[in-house]
Parts: structure tokens; C-alpha cells; sequence
DNA sequence: TAAGCAATATACTCACGAGTAGATAAAGGC
DNA sequence: GCCTTTATCTACTCGTGAGTATATTGCTTA
């Protein structure tokens, strides 16, 4: 796709059709990241075993040989897509501990973020790519950075509990109820519905935090 | 297996290698039963896809053209196996709705024995089957029957909001987050491990419906 | 300007797995 | 005592899909 040439300091009035290296590069990136979310949307909507790397090529109108090229095997692309849901978790886990407020405020603000990031694609295809999919190699990696998420979150909790702005409570149940009423729009969400991905994980985080009996 | 001839009215008293039509059909059911238990077990530990028949019938010591002669292909026995998961869902729906109690104590009781029934081998290959490993009729067949407990899950919630045992809540959130909290273990739940499905089902019923702040 | 590399295509190989054909053996009925 | 049905096997077919070998074109660099 020409025409879309940054601007170099001394760059002539006519987008040069001569990349740079760095031009190169980026264009390379561009590619990779095209191939990507082609195949991540693929595997959320069929499956990653009911997906052929053929398809995802033609969806971009290229061949199986031009995805090899970027991307080293079927396995490294869903290695790829689920680090890309995996990272951004990780990201706004780390920032949690650090913000002001209440332990329930940090819990809240971080489970608004969780729910939102699985929502979309790449946390969709994290959410729902199980151990069997990938390589005992891959699927410990994979494991351990789910662990360590898993492990921010409970921390949360316990952080709540000391402060007093959350109720005792067995720490490793809650946040596994968390995590499922927080990962499960990965299966139903539809990103064309009339809700946002953030008004219903706002939504959502409001019926964990407060329950279902009336406060007297 | 020989040994298990039942008592006949007027059976001799050694055991008969002669089995009757009943005990046939009964036999027949059995292996169908085996096959089912077999495949579900290697669906939920390695998934459908990853899953051949013939690692099934080995399993049984048997060859795949037995399991065809007792189900008629592959997809059918996913479909039988996640209607074995949905069949007891569905009667503790329907007994849910006239019991006695408050809206709140029958919508607890459906959900402790909804997450208990998603923790079996046949309930959690319900949990996980997407509609992406079934063929189009099958997969509206079995999106109705969830829908329809979804639906008995909402009357639940209604009726507790209508006697005033539950917060007044966007009903249709609120079963979401519950049946995602609740479908949850089917992922992670290791029936080896140190508690019973009952002991997790009632901790997490308590935690989805007392919520996470402290009661004043 | 030749060599090398990047990007892409066509046209394969190869394994695996769903499903089938046909044989066989036992049991049951007529 | 034959014929049919049931249960099971071995040994296939056939499609699909991952991954590869190799050719081509064009840019970059010595």
C-alpha cells in the first residue's frame, strides 16, 4: 500500500516510492502485525485446529509461504497472538499495585481493565487458548504468565482485605471467581453489539464487587 | 465382562453365559456408555480437534470401527457428550423454579448444583464445546438448550428481585457473571485435587452472591 | 555489475485422521 | 442345518493441512 510515506526532515515534496531501512523494517512489522490480527480473528471465530494457515493467507491475498516467511510456524502465530493479549494484562497488573485509593478501588479499577483487554481480539484468543493447543514448551511459558497475573490479582485482594475494604474471604476462590465472571465475555462478547467492550466490563465489575443481596 | 447377569425370577444358580434380549440391550448400552465416558475424558484433556478416535478406541483396547458402530460418526459423540453435560442442567433448571424459599435461597441451590454439574467430565466438555467444533444445525440445537437455562437462571433472579431477596440489578449481566464465575472451573478444576466439586461449588456461590465489599 | 538478500509465488511432500469396505465369527431364529 | 443379525477386526481410501523446495523478481551493496 504506497502513499502512506512518513516524512523525512529533508524529504522531497513527492512521497519518495524508495523506503529507508527504517521505512523497511516498519513495513515488515506492519506486515507481521496484518497477519496477526487476519489469524486471530480467524482462530476466535472458527478455532485455532479448524483454522488453516491457507486461509488466513488468503484473507490478505497472499500465499502460505509469504506467512512462514513472517512468522516461523502455526504455533509461533499463536504464541504471538496470545502474548499480544497476555502483555497488555500484564502492563495494567503491574500499574495496579502503585495507583492511590482503597484496596477495593485498585481491585475495581484493575478488573474494569481485565474484563476491557479480554474483550478484544488478542485478549479474546488469550482467554480462550488452552494448554492443549500449544507445544509442553510453550504452554509453560504460558501457564506461568497467566500465574503471574493470576497472582497480581490475589494480591489485590489481600491488599483490600488488610485495608479493610474488602470482606475476608478465601483469597485464591475470589479471585478465580473474578477471573471467570471476567473472562467469559471472551466467549460470548460481540464487539458489533450495542454495548461497548467498557460499559460491559463496567458493567460486570460492578455485579462481582457488590453481590446479589440488598445492602440493608 | 461376564459376572454381572442379573436375578431372573427363575435364574439357576450358577450365573448363565446366556444373556436375554434385555441384558443384551442393556450390554449395548454399557459399551455405548464406555465409549462416551472414554472420548469425553480425552476431549477435556486435550480438546476435540486434538482428539482422534482411534486414541479413543485404543483406550478401549478396541478398534475404531466399533465406536462407529455405536455412534455413527465423530461428531456424535460430541453431541452426545455435551447433551449428557446439558441433560442434568436442564432438570435442575426445570426443579429449580418450585422449590420453597426465598427467590435468593432457590437461585443459591440452582447455582451450587450448576457448578458442581459443570466440574463432571460431561458438564465441563458442555462448558468448553464452542460452537465452532459443531456443524451448523447441531450448534443451533445446542445454543437453545443453553439458551433456555440461561433463560431459567434469569427467571431465578427475577423472582428474587420481584420477593426483594436480591438487589434490584440488569438481570441479564447478572446471569452472565454468574455463569461465567460458575463455568469457570470446568477450565481449571482438577478432580484430583484436594477439595470436592461440592466443597468449590458452595465457596463460589458464596463469594458470586455476597459480593466483595464488607457488609455494614 | 555481480552477489546477496528480501519478498513472494507455485507446486510439491508427507502425516494424520475421518470414515468405509469387506472379512470373520458367534448367536439366534426359522 | 441354513440365514440373518450383531460385533468386531484388518486394511484400505481420500481429503486436508502443515510445512518445504525451489524459482523469480527487484532492491542494495561491494
Amino acid at each position: 500500500m504506497p502513499g502512506n510515506a512518513p516524512i523525512r526532515p529533508d524529504a522531497p515534496a513527492t512521497p519518495s516510492p524508495f523506503r529507508t531501512r527504517e521505512e523497511k523494517i516498519r513495513d515488515r512489522e506492519e506486515k507481521r502485525e496484518a497477519v496477526l490480527r487476519a489469524a486471530v480473528r480467524m482462530f476466535n471465530a472458527r478455532g485455532f485446529h479448524a483454522t488453516s494457515l491457507d486461509d488466513v493467507a488468503a484473507s490478505l491475498g497472499v500465499s502460505k509461504p509469504t506467512i512462514y516467511h513472517y512468522l516461523g510456524n502455526k504455533e509461533q502465530v499463536l504464541i504471538e497472538c496470545v502474548t499480544r493479549g497476555l502483555e497488555p494484562l500484564r502492563r495494567a497488573a503491574e500499574a495496579a499495585g502503585g495507583e492511590p485509593g482503597s484496596g477495593l478501588e485498585r481491585l475495581r479499577r484493575f478488573l474494569v481493565q481485565y474484563a476491557r483487554i479480554n474483550m478484544d481480539d488478542f485478549g479474546r484468543c488469550m482467554v480462550r487458548t488452552g494448554d492443549e493447543s500449544l507445544s509442553p514448551e510453550a504452554a509453560v511459558r504460558f501457564r506461568a504468565s497467566k500465574r503471574d497475573i493470576d497472582l497480581a490479582l490475589r494480591g489485590l485482594i489481600e491488599a483490600g482485605i488488610a485495608d479493610g475494604s474488602i470482606a475476608p474471604a478465601d483469597v485464591k476462590f475470589t479471585a478465580f471467581t473474578l477471573a471467570g465472571a471476567l473472562n467469559w465475555p471472551a466467549r460470548w462478547h460481540d464487539p458489533a453489539g450495542p454495548k461497548s467492550a467498557e460499559e460491559i466490563a463496567a458493567s460486570l465489575v460492578d455485579i462481582v464487587t457488590s453481590g446479589l443481596a440488598p445492602r440493608s
